[in-house]
DNA sequence: CGATAATACGATTATTTTAGTCGCATTTTA
DNA sequence: TAAAATGCGACTAAAATAATCGTATTATCG
């Protein structure tokens, strides 16, 4: 619980690899042997945030991917909500909207947890991959 | 992701339960049936709390739990450290000692993990149960 | 043109974590 | 001494996560 999931851990460890090479292209397969996590599953995540307008892809022998912005302007909340496509600590907290629970009329938490998710969620708008690696170069 | 447990949401809505009713006891039964959670789930929970001094319970059938000190010094970060028994974003910043990460010592991204670990913990650490109910009330 | 190196994508499987249940023992009180 | 409660450990079920497989498509280069 309260962790991050692997295709967003992986994620953000290939953008920052991306982000720190600065010549063109970054193949799947370059970043998943540099960073030793298996091909076909970053592969996928890396496709989701090309559609999601994060990456930009190569098709083809020279292909790859780059960043489709500065490093930034990509928060990691970005990078969550485009491969979980929602994030809540609690049901009611939830982005997907069918999803709330049927305690809500009553429930004495819902406020306070609400209050709880928007401090959490502020933490990852405010933290960009530039960020990641920049501290310590910048 | 980023999900609170049940086992930890039960835990809260239940001391948020106990908190605001002051007289002497709440059994697990009527806080079960009262906030609509499965009793031996709860039950364990309660225990768990118990035993790490969260909650003083008494045995036999004028029993039930209370809390063992003021709600206002009852972190819900203590309360996840209870039934959880660790708490991490990503393998490098879990408690249990032994869940290190084999990319440790190569990671770039280890340290902005760390310090994106102590906000999300001093969220926690600075909400108390009193807090939940006690916005309103106070 | 054709081999090759890459992404694109859906389906499937495996693994782990979370959630919930069951059964029985113990304690206390009326 | 029956009833109402907690205490505990083992077990099962369900859901989420992680990983793999197979195949199609696209672009480059010799
Ligand atoms: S309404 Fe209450 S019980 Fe339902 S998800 Fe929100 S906090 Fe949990
Ligand atoms: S060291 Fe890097 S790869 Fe390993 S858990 Fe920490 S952040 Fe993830």
């Amino acid at each position: 619980m309260l962790r991050l999931s692997k295709k967003v851990e992986y994620a953000i460890l290939a953008l920052q690899f991306i982000s720190n090479k600065d010549d063109k292209f970054a193949t799947a397969k370059e970043i998943s042997d540099s960073l030793e996590i298996p091909f076909e599953f970053l592969s996928k995540s890396l496709q989701t945030l090309m559609k999601k307008g994060i990456l930009e892809s190569q098709l083809g022998v020279r292909g790859g991917y780059q960043l489709a912005r500065s490093p930034n302007k990509i928060t990691i909340q970005e990078v969550i909500v485009a491969l979980e496509g929602r994030s809540g600590l609690v049901d009611c907290t939830y982005k997907k909207s069918n999803e709330t629970c049927d305690k809500i009329e009553t429930c004495l938490l819902k406020n306070p947890m609400a209050v709880l998710q928007n401090r959490i969620n502020s933490i990852f708008k405010q933290t960009t991959i530039a960020q990641l690696s920049g501290e310590v170069k910048n």
